[in-house]
Parts: structure tokens; sequence; C-alpha cells
DNA sequence: AAAGCCATGTAACCAGTTACATGATTCT
DNA sequence: AGAATCATGTAACTGGTTACATGGCTTT
């Protein structure tokens, strides 16, 4: 099987507590958001593999009402395999800020469109910044109820960190194109 | 043709100057390494695909010594083109950060490695604010030579402020965790 | 002599998204 | 009545990487 990182989460997650793709999907999505995101395209084939390599194993919750939910458990063999993984040293990160990409190149645009992806950028930051303080509020309480409540306070801590360092940037940025274009009007 | 920001890149950057595919893989590693990437897997086809839309024109240079090199310029039709995508909103930013992911599961691994992920991401940001710490100085006494450099100038200046940040995280989560690790130790 | 840069390019892969199909239940 | 949520899944596509091929020039 390919090395691909979407195993590494749905075996870290399976290796918390027992779920089905819905749920993996969902907690990626709400705690991990600032730095993975999963779609269920990746996930069900995913989930389908890991099983037959026998790293987990699925078990088929029948309800009465609603759908059925299909909820994997991690075997000995998974948890090896991630504990294999978690020990190698990280790739570097990747970031794709298609706005700085437009900044870049905003002699080749007017001001004040340049001020605009600025401001948009610092609202996405903005909103970030708020989610990840939320969820630091309700991890706080709860802290020593389970040991990897820790580790995910740490994630969100450096989420908070850089949306904050984010923020100011903007607007000094914002206060440095200002004076920059009230000075090229002048001459 | 797909709406895929490689062609904007490649027609922002024959919007300052006429370059070669190769030149474009070089000032893209250099001056926008921190927030973009580009292989000559997508450059040399993004290239042929806009000069069969006639976006941009090639010139070829013949050398007596070495390769030839393939020059591009930048037309009307491809100006207007970047300036569209210029005014359009930017799409929020996509980050990957893997050693955040091992993180998040450090409670499944040994504490000594989750320091050590740590440290290593901050060697990673220590690097970065070096290299947009000399590209700043480089940029600041030509700033006024071209009106592009302003910009560049803006994009450099959030790259410092994220590693910077990132620095500061990285030794606060460094002592978070040893004291953590301390106290179970007690326990 | 070896390493590295200049320079162009492609084929085969791997990674990830989107749109769709299905259908019941619960909330507004 | 309509929207949202629960729940699983696939096919087609877009995006991006890697390895390779070619070959001369320059630096160590």
């Amino acid at each position: 099987m390919k090395d691909n990182n979407t195993k590494y989460v749905v075996l870290g997650l399976l290796g918390h507590t027992p779920m089905s793709g819905y749920d993996i999907k969902k907690s990626v999505a709400t705690r991990m958001s600032y730095f993975w995101d999963l779609s269920y395209g990746q996930i069900y084939p995913t989930l389908k593999e890991l099983e037959k390599n026998g790293q987990i194993t699925k078990k088929v919750e029948i309800k009465e009402h609603g759908p059925n939910r299909i909820v994997y458990t991690i075997t000995d063999k998974g948890l090896k395999e991630l504990q294999t993984w978690l020990a190698k040293p990280a790739k570097k990160e990747v970031h794709k800020y298609e706005f700085l990409l437009k900044l870049f190149f905003g002699d080749q645009a007017y001001p004040e469109l340049n001020l605009k992806h600025i401001q948009e950028f610092k609202a996405r930051n903005q909103k970030i910044l708020q989610t990840m303080t939320l969820f630091e509020e309700s991890l706080k309480p709860i802290l020593n109820e389970s040991e990897g409540h820790y580790y995910i306070l740490l994630t969100i801590l450096l989420g908070k960190s850089i949306s904050q360092a984010s923020i100011q940037w903007a607007d000094n940025a914002s206060k440095m194109l200002q004076d920059h274009v009230g000075k090229e009007v002048k001459v």
C-alpha cells in the first residue's frame, strides 16, 4: 500500500477510539481543520484497504432507525504501523497562499484590489482565531480526562499564534500600502 | 483551458519581464518559496498551452555555447487574463502540517518523539526566517527601483511574521510538554 | 575527474476534489 | 414543506510529483 498520510490520520483517530468513516470526516473537520483536511473520496477507500491489510477490523452496527454504521477498530498490526510512522521525521510544511500570489503581482493591479485581498485574508484569520479560541476554552476544563487532550491543545495553540501573527501583519501591511500609494499620487 | 493557478503564476511573472521556463522555476523557488511551488512538470506544459491560446509569445534564443533558451513574452490578451484573475477574491489558504498530525496523536508515541518533532519544526522555521531576512535586506536598498518590489516586500514580511510566531510557539510548546511529562512521572 | 548548473521536455504515477447516487430521520 | 443531518460509497476529473532522457558548460 502507498505511503499516504490519509492512512495515518485514519489509524491515529482509530487509535483514540473506534469510529465510522463518517465520524472520521467530522473529527478531522472539527479538530484538525487548521492543518489538515480529508474528503469521503479519500476516507472510504482507505478504510477498505486498511481492513484488507488487517490493520483495522470492521463491525456493522444495525440501526432500527436511520442508516447502518460501520464502526472500525484498530488492530495491533495497525497500532504498530501507526507508531512506526510517528517515529519518522515529518516532511516539511506545505502552504498555498493564493492571496499572496495576487499580492506578489500587486503592481499589475489597482491598489484598492490589493487592500481588498489583505482585508479578506485578515477576516479569514479572525474567523480561524475565533474558532480556535472557542475550541481551546472547551478543552481546558477536560484537560486531565485524557492524555490525548494535551497534545490537541498544543496544535490549537499553534493555530492561534499563526492566525494572530497573520492579523497583525494584515493591519501593518494595509497601513504600509496606503502610505505607499499616497506617496505615489503626490509624485 | 482549466482555471489553474500555475497559469497565473506564469502570466504574473511574464508580466514583470520576459523569461524562459527555467527562469520561471528559479524565480518561484527563490522569491515565492514560502507560499508557492512549481515543478517543470507543471511549467512546460502550461507555457505551451498559453502560447497556443495567444496569451504569450515565444522567441528562441540561439546560444553558441550551451543550450538554447526559449524566452516567452506576455501579450495584451495574456495581460487582460491576468488582471481579471487578480480582481477575483482569493481562495482560502491551504496548509499541510504533517508534524502537527504526528503531534496530534502524540499520546500514542514516546514523549521524546514529540519533542523531536517540535524541535525539527523550529529548525525549519529558523531556516525560513533567515532566508526571508536576507531577502528583505537585499530588497530594501532597491525598493524604489520598481513598483513591484514593494509588493514582494509585503509577502516577505508575512513569511517572517509567521515563522517568528512558529519559533516562539515551538519554545513554548517544548516547555509545556516537558512540564507535563514531568508531572505524569511523579504520579 | 566529479559535481553542479544550464536548459528543455515527457510519461507514469500519486494525491485529492467534485459531483453524483441512495435513502431514512430529525429539526425548523 | 423544506432543510439539515446521518451514513456509505464511486467515477471522473484536476492537480501535482518524480523519475527519466539529453547534453554541453563551468566550477571545484
